[in-house]
RNA sequence: GCGCCUGUAGCUCAGCCUGGAUAGAGCAACGGACUUCUAAUCCGUAGGCCGCAGGUUCGAAUCCUGCCAGGCGCACCA
C-alpha cells in the first residue's frame, strides 16, 4: 500500500533539489533560511516535465542574480531520471525526464490492478461522513440528489487513500414536521371517505399522501375514522414514516448509495440523550435558562447570537437533538467528522462548531461541506421548482430519466462551491457532447482492441515499453501515472469532481492515442507494447468509474 | 443590514486554497480526417480589460481591501 508514482517522483525531485541547494549555499559560504521547495507541472510543454522557481525565491534572499544561481543549481543537481535540465525565463528550471519512470510505473499498475490509486495518505484515520439526513417527509428531490452522490464519491476517494470510512444517516425522524406528516396522512384518509378535509397550510401535499392514505384504507379499512383521533394520527404518521423512510432507502440503493448506519433521532429522546446533554453543558457553564426557555451559548465559541435547545413549552428544538446526536458521535471515537449539507444551511455551521468546542473538542473535528444548489435545464431553460408542497422533481425521476451513471457523474463533475445547472437533454444525449458517454466509450474501445488482440494480449505483459514514444502514448502513461496523486489531492480538498474531471480528460487522453496508435499492427513488439499501455489505461479507467460509481460497460 | 457561495470565451465550467513563463476544456461556429482495433472518435481555425477599482510583489485570474451583480441563508422550523 502507498503506491504514487507521481508524488514519488516529485519527493525526489526536491530532495534532490535540496541537495543542490546545500552545496551551493556551501560553496558560497553562507548561512540563511531555506525556502520549502516547490515543483510542478509547467503550462506548456515546452517547459518540460517539471519546474522550480527556487531560484528565483533564493535570488530575493542572497541579493543575487536569479539566473546565475540557476547556473549553479543546475551544475549541482544530479538525479538518474533527469535527461536535461533548462534555464528559462527569468530563472525557472526546467527539468527533463528520462521515460523509465514511465515505463516501469506502467508495469505496477497492471500488476497492482485494482488496487491501483491506493495509498496511505489517511494511514487508516476514522472519518465519519454523514449526508443526505433529510427527514422522511417526502421523497428524495434534486436538491437531495447532489449532496447524495458528492458525500458518496468523496467517501469512496477518502477509501482510497486509506481513510477509514464510516457512512451514516440521520433520519430526523422526531418532531413536529412526523406530526404533520402524520395529520397530512390522517386527513387525506378521511378524505378517502368523502369527508371534508382542509389541509393545513403548511402541511404535505404530495400526491404521495395520498397514495400512503390508500394504503391505510386497504390495510385498516374504516377502522381509523372509528377509534381515537390521537391513535389515528399516530398510526398515520407510522404508516408514512415506515414507507417513505423505505422509499429513500430504495432510492439511494438504487442511486449505488449505501450506508453503514441509519442513525434515528428518536433514539435520542426515547434514551433520553438530549437532557444528558443538556445536564454536561449545564456543568460546563454554557446552558442557561432566559424567556422559560433553555439556551445554549453559542457566542461563547464565536456563533452571532445564542441558540435555545428547549422551547418553552418543555420540547427540545432540532439544535438540541443534534447536539446529541454529535455528542454520540464523538463519544464514538472517529478522529473526523464530516457533514454534507445543502447551501440553505450554511448558517448553521457556527453554531455546531460551537456546540463541538463546548464538548471540548477542536472545532475543526467537524468539517461541513456545503454543497450549492442545483438547477435543471430543460430546452435550455429552468425547469421550475415552487416550494409549495409537491411541486418538485424527485431524484427518482431524473434518474429514470437520463440514467443513473449520467445522473451520478453530473451530480459529481462540477466543485460543490458552484450552483449547479444539470442539463437535463446533455445528460440524456448518446453522443461526443455527452462526458459520461465519452468516458465509457473509452472504456468500450479499449474492450475491443483486447478482444481483436486475441491471445496476442495474454503475451503482452513481457513487452517492450520502451517503443512506447509518440507523444500520445507519453502523454497516456504520465495521465496514468498520476492516478494515486489526483485521488490525493481530492481527498485533501474533499473534491470530488476532480475524480470526474480527471476521468473525463484520461478518456480525452486515451481516445487521441487511439486515433494516433493504431494498437495492432505487423510489428508484434510494437503491438505488445501498446496492448500492455492499453491495459495499464483500462485498469485505471475502471478504478476511477467505479470511485464515482459509474458502470463501465465493455461495448456500447 | 449581517454571513456564506458565485462572477473567467456566445453557453456550461476547470484553474484560485499553495502567486510564476503565451489563462485552459467541452459545447456552439468554421475547416479537415473513415478500404484501418467502434467516426458515440480525432486533428485544426476562430473566440478573453479572468465583474470593477485600488493595494502587496521582481511577477496577480490566484493573496489583501473596497465596491458592483446574482444565488442561498439570517426562528423558541426541521
Amino acid at each position: 500500500m502507498g503506491f504514487n508514482p507521481v508524488g514519488q517522483l516529485e519527493a525526489e525531485l526536491i530532495s534532490a533539489l535540496e541537495a543542490a541547494l546545500d552545496k551551493v549555499l556551501e560553496d558560497q559560504a553562507q548561512n540563511i533560511d531555506k525556502p520549502e521547495i516547490e515543483v510542478e507541472v509547467p503550462r506548456e510543454k515546452e517547459h518540460g516535465d517539471y519546474a522550480t522557481n527556487l531560484a528565483m525565491v533564493m535570488a530575493g534572499r542572497l541579493s543575487t542574480n536569479p539566473r546565475k544561481l540557476a547556473e549553479d543549481l543546475v551544475e549541482a543537481f544530479e538525479h538518474e531520471l533527469v535527461s536535461k535540465l533548462e534555464i528559462a525565463g527569468p530563472g525557472f528550471i526546467n527539468f527533463y525526464l528520462k521515460n523509465d519512470w514511465l515505463y516501469q510505473t506502467i508495469g505496477q499498475v497492471i500488476s497492482a490492478g485494482e488496487d491501483y490509486g491506493q495509498t496511505d495518505k489517511g494511514k487508516g484515520e476514522k472519518v465519519q461522513i454523514e449526508f443526505v439526513s433529510t427527514n422522511p417527509t417526502g421523497p428524495l428531490h434534486v436538491g437531495h440528489s447532489r449532496g447524495a452522490v458528492v458525500g458518496d464519491v468523496l467517501a469512496n476517494i477518502l477509501e482510497q487513500v486509506n481513510y477509514e470510512v464510516y457512512r451514516e444517516y440521520l433520519i430526523n425522524d422526531a418532531g413536529n414536521q412526523m406530526d404533520l406528516l402524520g395529520e397530512s396522512t390522517y386527513l387525506r384518509y378521511r378524505e378517502l371517505f368523502g369527508k371534508d378535509i382542509q389541509m393545513p397550510e403548511n402541511s404535505y401535499q404530495g400526491n404521495y399522501i395520498i397514495e400512503i392514505a390508500e394504503d391505510l384504507k386497504a390495510e385498516y379499512g374504516e377502522k381509523l375514522l372509528e377509534i381515537d383521533e390521537k391513535e389515528a394520527l399516530v398510526i398515520s404518521r407510522e404508516k408514512a414514516y415506515d414507507h417513505l423512510l423505505a422509499n429513500i432507502k430504495d432510492d439511494l440503493a438504487e442511486f449505488r448509495i449505501e450506508f453503514d448506519n441509519w442513525f434515528s433521532e428518536r433514539t435520542l429522546h426515547d434514551e433520553n440523550k438530549i437532557q444528558e446533554v443538556i445536564d454536561l453543558l449545564r456543568e460546563k457553564g454554557y446552558i442557561y435558562d432566559k424567556d422559560g426557555a433553555i439556551w445554549f451559548a453559542s457566542t461563547e465559541f464565536g456563533d452571532d447570537k445564542d441558540r435555545v435547545a428547549i422551547k418553552n413549552d418543555g420540547s427540545p428544538t432540532y439544535m438540541a437533538a443534534d447536539m446529541a446526536y454529535h455528542y454520540d458521535k464523538l463519544e464514538r471515537g472517529f478522529d473526523h467528522l464530516i457533514n454534507v449539507w445543502g447551501a440553505d444551511h450554511h448558517g448553521y455551521i457556527d453554531r455546531m462548531k460551537a456546540v463541538i468546542q463546548a464538548f471540548g473538542y477542536d472545532r475543526d473535528t467537524l468539517e461541513i461541506i456545503i454543497v450549492q444548489i442545483v438547477t435543471l435545464l430543460r430546452d435550455g431553460k429552468k425547469v421550475p421548482m415552487s416550494k409549495r408542497a409537491g411541486d418538485f422533481v424527485t431524484m427518482r425521476e431524473v434518474m429514470e430519466e437520463v440514467g443513473r451513471d449520467a445522473a451520478r457523474y453530473f451530480y459529481t463533475m462540477r466543485s460543490t462551491d458552484s450552483h449547479f445547472d444539470f442539463d437535463l437533454d446533455l445528460a440524456k444525449k448518446e453522443s461526443t457532447d455527452n462526458p459520461v458517454y465519452y468516458i465509457q466509450y473509452a472504456n468500450a474501445r479499449i474492450h475491443s482492441i483486447l478482444d481483436n488482440a486475441g491471445d496476442l494480449s495474454s503475451e503482452a505483459c513481457e513487452a517492450d515499453l520502451s517503443l512506447l514514444k509518440d507523444e500520445s502514448e507519453i502523454d497516456l502513461m504520465k495521465l496514468i501515472a498520476s492516478y494515486p496523486d489526483q485521488l490525493e489531492l481530492a481527498a485533501d480538498r474533499r473534491a470530488p469532481h476532480m475524480i470526474a474531471n480527471y476521468a473525463y480528460e484520461l478518456a480525452g487522453v486515451f481516445h487521441g492515442f487511439y486515433n494516433r496508435c493504431r494498437v495492432i499492427t505487423d510489428d508484434k513488439d510494437l503491438s505488445l507494447a501498446r496492448l500492455k499501455l492499453v491495459k495499464a489505461a483500462k485498469v485505471v479507467l475502471e478504478n476511477v468509474l467505479r470511485v464515482l460509481g459509474v458502470s463501465a460497460p465493455e461495448e456500447m
